[in-house]
DNA sequence: CGTTCGATGCACT
DNA sequence: GTGCATCGAACGT
């Protein structure tokens, strides 16, 4: 059920492409939240200029160099913080970033951590397919944070397991949301699911008008 | 529809 | 001091 940490001591494109229609879940003293993963990227090696191994190790980065199967989770922009799996194996830094969840259980908890945000203040509230729809937004409705750094996903209180759920088509493209590194095609999503993030960006193709 | 921009904290140079 | 693996509101067309 638990995914062991073997299934990340892997290539992680591989990886990536297998985390879609696996549930994560997060149990927390407020109850469990979890989510069927739609939506990840990868980052792979300090030769990908947008992984944050880029510049090699650093205080920030070392879990990425660390075994497969923790959990490498860090604060971006000053808001948001991000949750990757380490894969690959130690000394190769490299990693999935999980994008979108489909919500299964926990929904009231997660409306309620997503409503606290200062910005959602007397909004309406959020439908469900939104609630993880972005890699920021999962981590506020699971209740996701700094102290789950390095976190064994094998063995909790956040996990990631497979519990028989179809992966759907899977669509590959451009990663999203960085300004280097945009030629890889490493994002891996569920082919039109209503809690992907982003649409694929269009090829900038500069073919003259019709 | 589209693009721009502020909030906000910290790692890194 | 600079620049983010974001979010969502505020604009312009």
């Amino acid at each position: 059920m638990i995914l062991p940490p073997d299934f990340y001591a892997r290539a992680t494109l591989d990886v990536a492409r297998d985390l879609l229609g696996k549930v994560l879940v997060y149990r927390a003293q407020a109850g469990a939240a979890s989510g069927v993963i739609v939506e990840v990227e990868a980052y792979i090696g300090e030769d990908d200029p947008a992984c944050h191994a880029a510049a090699g190790r650093t205080a920030r980065n070392v879990p990425l160099y660390g075994e497969p199967g923790r959990a490498y989770v860090y604060l971006n922009y000053g808001l948001h913080h991000l949750m990757n799996a380490v894969t690959e194996r130690e000394g190769h830094p490299a990693a999935v970033l999980i994008r979108a969840l489909q919500p299964l259980e926990g929904r009231a908890l997660m409306r309620r951590r997503r409503n606290r945000a200062p910005w959602r203040a007397g909004k309406p509230p959020v439908a469900d397919h939104d609630l993880c729809r972005g890699p920021g937004n999962l981590t506020r409705a699971l209740g996701i944070t700094l102290d789950d750094n390095l976190c064994s996903l094998s063995r909790g209180p956040l996990t990631i397991r497979d519990l028989g759920h179809a992966r759907g088509t899977v669509a590959w493209s451009s990663r999203v949301g960085i300004r280097v590194g945009t030629d890889r095609l490493w994002r891996a999503s569920v082919a039109g699911h209503p809690s992907v993030s982003r649409p694929s960006p269009e090829p900038r193709a500069q073919s003259p008008k019709p």
